[in-house]
RNA sequence: CCAGCUGGCCGGAUGACCGCCGCCGCGAGGCCCGAAAGGGCGCGGGGGAGGAAAGUCCGGGCUCCAUGGAAACACGGUGCCGGGUAACGCCCGGCGGGGGCAACCCCAGGGACAGUGCCACAGAAAAGAUACCGCGACCGGGGCUUGCCCCGCCGCAAGGGUGAAAUGGUGCGGCAAGAGCGCACCGCGCUUCCGGCAACGGCGGCGGCAGGGCAAACCCCACCGGGAGCAAGACCGAAUAGGGACGGCGCGGGCCUUCGGGCCCAGGGAUGUUUCCAGCCCAGCCGUCCGGGUAGGUCGCGUGAAGCGCCCGGCGACGGGCGUUCCAGAUGAAUGGUCAUCCAGUGGCGGGCAACCGCCAUGGACAGAACCCGGCUUACAGGCCGGCUGGCGCC
């Protein structure tokens, strides 16, 4: 899957949809087209230096490669952000965290699109 | 055996499945792209974080910029001696000073008669000294209890007291009291000779003592240094906007109109400047080409002051020879995810006098290459190997 690499794709992605779980926070933005869905991933110097940053961007790459691949819409971003317990987190923990971010995102209760106004 | 000092090294291991990033090979076969070369997919092989990769504090390589060369000045850095090194502010071996019974550890360690400056508080006095308390014979005056007190003159700096520091220390002599005034030893300065490449050390001699501290205050002396950095720099190079050249078409604005036209008004540029006049060009659209540059891409980019082994020289840092190896190269940034077993470590239970054994649980320090080397500094669970010192015990 092809990955994200500019700074305005990110940002674009996070004034789209996202759900928050404990071990990361998924978004997921529609962008419109047909295009095969791409997937970026975010550690923020919040979370540690920069062998605990690697790490979480690590897990969070085995992840997406695991579960994002089959799922995935096309036409659509996917953002993995890290947060602080991902680090240590059971990794099945971490992959409940995803698939559950993942089935909201997809199937939402009620509309959650926020942008787009 | 106990206590301590010190040098070097390691930085979990093995396996399974699924992945990531480079490299090499194979394939006239298969699939995709391509005119081809070739690329992608595929198959096989091999490699893939550190001792600090960290902080970015020094020294270099490399690159660009500036510069005819050199020197001086300014600024910054270094500062015992000798050696090592490409170089260093690093390392090694010495010297001196300090600490420790010792092994050993620590030191910003040139110059204070070149000059300027500072030394708070306290203290009489803080740098050509000073005399607060004090010590003292003669002389002069006074008092009286007639050998003492007070005052003046004069001599002095031992003792007290202040301070971080007070113009050498201790002892004896000397004296009215004292003072290197004299003597001995210690310290200090100069010096013959001896040892050492040197820093420096030693024996002796001379000098009665000259030298307060701060140079991490300015400063002086010696030596070193051009600036910026791989986001350096080189090459390729869209889309869009803008620039230039050429060609074609066209020629501003307002009002009126019977759509033929009429009337009124006007901008910018260049030839040194200003004013006036005349002429020229521009102002819009389309096309082609050119150059700069952005996104992006390629290179720079790993054969090197390289690693490993053996031998030789050296107390050592290190140097030399021979052999051998090719060993990360990412760029939203690969080197991972999960699991099992084991090895240290920790906790609990059981057995045993104890060393220890068994079972269960727990459990992995500091930390992630980003152009590359040599250092320094800082962080670090735990462990391995060696050397030395002191003490106790035994032979």
């Amino acid at each position: 899957m092809e990955r994200l690499k500019r700074r305005q794709d990110f940002v674009a992605a996070a004034r789209a949809s996202y759900a928050a779980m404990p071990g990361l926070t998924l978004q997921a933005r529609n962008r419109g087209d047909e295009g095969s869905p791409r997937v970026g991933f975010t550690a923020t110097k919040k979370l540690g230096n920069a062998v605990v940053r690697n790490r979480v961007k690590r897990r969070l790459r085995e992840i997406a490669r695991q579960h994002l691949a089959a799922a995935a819409l096309p036409g659509h971003d996917y953002v993995l952000i890290g947060r602080q317990p991902a680090f240590a987190r059971a990794y099945a923990d971490l992959e409940k965290d995803f698939t559950s971010a993942l089935k909201r995102l997809h199937h939402p209760r009620r509309p959650v699109e926020k942008d787009q106004s």
